[in-house]
RNA sequence: GUCCCAGUAGCUCAGUUGGAUAGAGCAACAGCCUUCUAAGCUGUAGGUCGCAGGUUCGAAUCCUGCCUGGGACACCA
């Protein structure tokens, strides 16, 4: 178990609960969970607990009168503290003793690469469901966005025990691949110098056009006068499986895969529209009017019932996309989410009524909704992108700005709030780019590491005296280094993903001015180096570790 | 009109599910390289947490109302 701080935390809680109850304070029923917190000021010790507050009314005493009676009943040995202090309207300030750091390095050693990954998640099956660009053209800024937010998230699901899938929903069923289908074919045509004219709602982007004239390269005037109905089916096999090529090349460059590519077609194929549609029928959520097929949503707080089946007898969006997720939901996770776009918000509470129309609890499904990215550059905003026309293609972005520090960005703030993306900034190789700033730490420790191989100096594991780490700042470091296990599973929990980088900045800064405060490779105090050494093993471990859940290199030089 | 998200330092954002004197980065100002990478560090300054009520020992956080910005409100997908 890896989770130092964990273990130790978990101690002092139950030391705590047993002085309250040895007290005669409260019983063990009566007793409300103990919290820790890490206190913001140092002053006010390692971990506080605001118990005694909570069991005012309880107790039916002053806050810290209570306080005093847990300190005077706490086994402090057996809890590992050092002093406590009772302060402010009654929190207990605990200092704990730090040889329990002492087991940190040597944890982290031993653990490596699954340092930060705990069990919280006890492999319960989790599936998210992101990206799931319509197969008609490019993915772009937003979609970018998602796809950074759900791989890493993933990632931070992945470490904290939970069992993920990530899976991309094709949408090659519905009126848009119609549309693409006409479009590639007007391109093809236009590429060949015939009179085509795109229609109103055609897709005119660049990629588009580009598998068009790929089409009339490849097959000449084969298709142009071709069966009406055999050269549509083309154009509509042809335009999808390319720009589907086209977002698997562009994801993968951008080191996002999927364990499952669904496709809504086979929804048709296998008659699971149809089932879904009875389903719902049949526990009597549906009614007709109109002369369309209705889902009584509003029996689960959605604003207004859904139209199933239209008055000409085709399936609206919703429709397969209910079978989609009552398939997904008969596959057996425990949980269900689905990232979105902030323009697909208004679905959710109609998804939300599907779901429980067919028996399963509300939160079965999480949606998380990923805000609007603004593209800046020299202080202006870019709306289209210069190469295209088109909206900022993902891949304008990574050439541009590099994949780490284009996931780096898209991740280091939370989800729902807007996002300005600062194109100079993600490119400047200077101290004001996160992504470097973090980056150089890892290189700076792996400088440090070769330099005391050339010079002599070694350090296994456990051969160092960890009562040697005691200057401010290497105590800093040590304590943050314990948080990073919780901190991922944190992350999972409260699908926060942005609390990596976080962490990640918060660890390279710390590490940069212990760099500048003291000195690792010191001939003079040898044991003190060896020390050093391991500890900054671990931090390099626990950066690279971080760098691996946010996707991102760890060099070993800059 | 209804619903969702946001509103915190000049700018970009955190804020540990209600805790102590609200924190980072950038920008500003003042310093630190003969020494393991200055792509770094140290310090100063900067605040009516959109506004007004309410809940309680205690509110940036929870409730109500309002203001501002963005988005969504199809028998489109």
């Amino acid at each position: 178990m890896s989770n130092v701080l964990a273990q130790t935390e978990d101690i002092l809680k139950e030391e705590i609960a047993k002085a309250v109850v040895q007290a005669g304070l409260a019983t063990e029923e009566e007793l409300p969970e103990v919290i820790l917190e890490k206190p913001k000021e140092k002053a006010h010790g390692d971990f506080a607990t605001n118990i005694a507050m909570q069991l005012a009314r309880i107790a039916k005493k002053a806050p810290r009168q209570i306080a005093d009676d847990i300190v005077a009943h706490l086994d402090q040995a057996k809890a590992s503290v050092a002093s406590i202090e009772v302060a402010g309207p009654g929190f207990i300030n605990f200092f704990m003793k730090n040889d329990f750091l002492g087991d940190l390095i040597p944890a982290i050693l031993e653990a490596g690469e699954a340092y930060g990954r705990t069990d919280t998640g006890k492999g319960e099956k989790v599936q998210v469901e992101f990206v799931s660009v319509n197969p008609t053209g490019d993915l772009h800024l937003g979609h970018a966005r998602g796809a950074a937010y759900g791989d890493v998230f993933c990632n931070v699901l992945d470490a904290a025990g939970y069992d993920v899938e990530r899976e991309y929903y094709i949408n090659d069923a519905g009126k848009q691949i119609d549309k693409l289908a006409s479009s590639v074919e007007v391109r093809y045509l236009q590429a060949l110098g015939h009179d085509a004219a795109m229609p109103e709602d055609g897709y005119r982007g660049e990629d588009v056009a580009a598998i068009g004239r790929e089409l009339a390269e490849e097959h000449g005037e084969k298709w142009a006068d071709a069966d009406e109905s055999e050269r549509y089916a083309f154009f509509r096999e042809y335009g999808l499986s390319h720009a589907l090529e086209q977002i698997r090349k562009d994801l993968a460059e951008f080191r996002v895969h999927f364990d499952n590519w669904f496709s809504e077609q086979s929804l048709y194929n296998d008659g699971k529209v149809e089932a879904a549609v009875e389903t719902l029928r049949n526990s009597g959520y549906v009614y007709e009017e109109d002369g369309a097929t209705w889902f009584r949503s509003t029996e689960f707080g959605d604003d207004k019932d859904r139209v199933l089946i239209k008055q000409d007898g085709s399936y609206t969006y919703l429709t397969p996309d209910i079978a989609y997720h009552k398939d997904k939901l008969e596959r057996g996770f425990n949980k269900i989410i689905n990232v979105w776009g902030s323009d697909h918000h208004g679905y959710i509470a109609r998804m939300q009524a599907a779901i429980q129309a067919l028996g399963y609890p509300k939160d079965k499904l999480g949606v998380k909704i990923i805000q609007i990215v603004n593209l800046f550059e020299g202080g202006e905003k870019l709306r289209m992108s210069k190469r295209t026309g088109n909206a900022v293609a993902l891949r304008d972005l990574m050439e541009e700005a590099g994949v780490d520090a284009t996931r780096y960005f898209f991740v280091m703030r939370s989800n729902d709030t807007q996002f300005d993306f600062d194109l100079d900034l993600a490119r400047s190789e200077s101290n004001d780019n996160p992504v470097f700033y973090v980056q150089y730490a890892h290189a700076r420790i792996c400088t440090m590491l070769k330099q005391a191989e050339e010079k002599g100096f070694t350090a296994a594991s456990d051969s160092f005296d960890a009562n040697l780490l005691t200057a401010e700042k290497e105590v800093d470091l040590l304590k943050k280094l314990g948080e990073f296990p919780q901190t991922v599973a944190d992350a999972a929990e409260k699908h926060a993903p942005h609390k990596v980088p976080q962490y990640v900045f918060d660890l390279a800064s710390q590490l940069h001015s212990f760099y500048n405060a003291e000195k690792v490779l010191d001939p003079e105090n040898p044991e003190r180096t060896k020390a050093r050494i391991a500890l900054m093993k671990a931090v390099r471990t626990t950066l690279a570790n971080g760098l691996g859940l946010i996707g991102i290199t760890a060099p070993e030089k800059m």
